[in-house]
RNA sequence: GGGCCCGUAGUUCAGCUGGUUAGAACGGACCGCUCAUAACGGUUAUGUCGCAGGUUCGAAUCCUGCCGGGCCUACCA
């Protein structure tokens, strides 16, 4: 009975972004995941946060007249709303700026440090005060007077600061052994080719340290430093689960995380320099690094320039929580770029959930209410075309396992409405208004049958879309401890004779302002 | 420049360890049903499988070149 823990981590937010689609995207992909795995019986960390130290952070904090403690004590709200509006179940939502991440990011550097990873040296660079950036030599251009220029066509000078170094140059070899010992750990695979590439192409020792600015956790026994922010951030994977103390129940119980959910942007970070920095401090690696793509709007990147940057709030607000959550994993196949828009929006609610399985149940629980006194009428022998339908209800979690395990939501959709197809099929062969005059006690039998279907659909739904899910299954008087995955096949099946609440549509359909005029 | 991925019906994609008439969904057209949120079901249409060569008895599927699109090519997160 009992099955694996299952740990699972979005990345966590930079706090100087104001949360928009793109965080509520990667973070939604992970709660269902999680309300996944918790209704397969799996006992689930899930874990979310903000990452609250950099320069710009103390620059923004600066800006607003504020200390960075207080400043961040506020931004890193928005991302707490963030969880909330969106109905995510995480089970920890943590700030790199609290005192538990400090101690595990300092014991972190001590593990390398006392296993002679990380050695004191200097950097040095282009570095251009106007962009707050360093430039490598090939990237700078000439300006008239031979002056170097970054990209930005602003000035850069040469920098030196003394710095720590991780010697990441050593871990070239054993990170491609890692790779391809498990082939599973990064994907999709063209990520992976990405990341073999690079790390196959050389790897250079990191600067892990920085004296410019204050705002970060110091480097032990030497304050002037601050730890790198990405050594800093990748630890809080470690933190939320009780590192460094190894004995926390929950560190022997969660680490190695199952899956790191990350945008296709950070890979790097966390599928090269974080096994480096864990297999350098003597730590188990996590299974699985797994990147998604960019939600396209109506095909352009989104951005702050363009304009035209969707707030999942607006979303939430126009469409609905459940659609939502349901559109952003259906429409865009996980791990590709994939376009969002209005009319796409629509055509998912409209067809998939109103059409497809919202009129599914109200048909068929409305037939249960007036034909059959409004409780769970009793099937006789069951026909081939019965078994036909109730097994693909039943064996449908199989698959949709396997696609979710392989984060392919949008399949695993996809195999769910299979059985809505199915039994949408089955009404119209089987015909009950018929059967209402010709032979009630058949009716009865497909009513069962359907309403049966339909108790498996809202079970599977669940970790998709909650709400709706939820009160697909009050329709059918599902008690609340009897809604998990155990509770699917034959076994607890629906009770004839129990009563039912008058039947109400769950997914109303979309219709436009200016349409509906 | 180097590397990786992609280019298949109007649209989004599947198929791609080579093998019958190239598939799905949505959209379109037509038909059926009337239980239901005017929802559901059935039938059907359009594809030079980017282009040009090659390997093979046989290629969307392998190889080469070209065209087009995207991504990676390190220390801002």
């Amino acid at each position: 009975m009992a099955k694996s823990p299952y740990y699972l981590t979005t990345p966590i937010y930079y706090v100087n972004d104001r949360p928009h689609i793109g965080h509520a995207y990667t973070t939604l992909a992970c709660d269902v995941l999680a309300r996944f795995k918790r209704l397969d019986g799996h006992e689930v960390h899930f874990l979310t946060g903000t990452d609250e130290h950099g320069q710009k952070v103390e620059k923004s904090a600066q800006a607003a007249g504020k200390d960075p403690q207080t400043f961040t004590d506020e931004v890193s709200q928005n991302f707490r709303n963030l969880a909330e509006d969106m109905n995510y179940s995480n089970d920890d939502f943590i700030r790199t700026t609290e005192e538990r991440h400090l101690k595990a990011a300092q014991a972190i550097w001590k593990a390398i440090q006392a296993n002679g990873h990380i050695y004191l040296d200097s950097y040095a660079g282009w570095y251009s005060v106007r962009d707050e950036a360093f430039y490598a030599e090939g990237e700078l251009t000439k300006g008239e007077d031979g002056q170097k220029l970054a990209p930005t066509g602003a000035e850069v000078e040469w920098v030196e600061e003394p710095s720590y170094f991780f010697d990441l140059s050593k871990w070239q070899e054993p990170l491609l052994k890692f790779y391809d010992e498990n082939p599973d750990f990064i994907g999709p695979d063209t990520r992976r080719n990405e990341v073999v590439s690079f790390v196959a192409g050389g790897l250079k020792d990191l600067s892990i340290s920085r004296t410019s600015f204050k705002w970060g956790i110091p480097v032990p026994d030497d304050t002037d430093h601050i730890m790198y922010v990405w050594l800093d951030a990748l630890t809080n994977y470690l933190t939320a689960v009780g590192y460094p103390d190894e004995d926390n129940p929950d560190y022997s119980k969660f680490w190695p995380a199952d899956l790191h959910m990350v945008g296709k942007d950070i890979v790097r970070f966390h599928a090269v320099y974080w096994p480096a920095f864990l297999m350098a401090a003597g730590l188990p690696l996590p299974k699985r690094v797994y990147a998604h793509g960019w939600l396209l709007n109506k095909g352009e990147k989104m951005s702050k320039s363009l304009g035209n940057v969707v707030l999942p709030e607006d979303l939430v607000s126009q469409y609905g929580l459940d659609p939502v959550r349901y559109y952003l994993l259906r429409e865009v196949p996980f791990g590709n770029d994939g376009y969002i828009s209005h009319e796409t929006m629509v055509s998912r609610i409209n067809s998939d959930l109103a059409n497809d399985i919202g009129n599914l149940a109200q048909r068929s629980l409305s037939m249960i209410a007036k034909n059959c006194d409004g409780v769970i009428p009793t099937p006789g022998a069951f026909t081939d075309d019965d078994n036909a339908l109730l097994s693909s209800a039943h064996a449908v979690l199989d698959d949709v396992r396997s696609q979710f395990d392989q984060q392919a939501f949008h399949r695993g959709l996809e195999t769910l409405w299979k059985v809505v197809g199915d039994a949408n099929r089955y009404v119209d062969a089987q015909a009950p208004w018929a059967l209402r005059k010709t032979d009630p006690d058949r009716m009865a039998t497909v009513l069962y049958v359907l309403a049966e279907t339909i108790r498996h659909l809202g079970i599977l739904i669940q970790p998709i879309m909650p709400d709706a899910a939820a009160r697909m299954l009050d329709q059918l008087e599902i008690a609340p401890d009897a809604r998990s995955f155990s509770h699917l096949g034959p076994d607890h099946a629906l009770v004839a004779g129990t009563e039912l609440p008058k039947p109400a549509p769950v997914f109303p359909r979309y219709v436009d302002e200016e349409a509906a005029d």
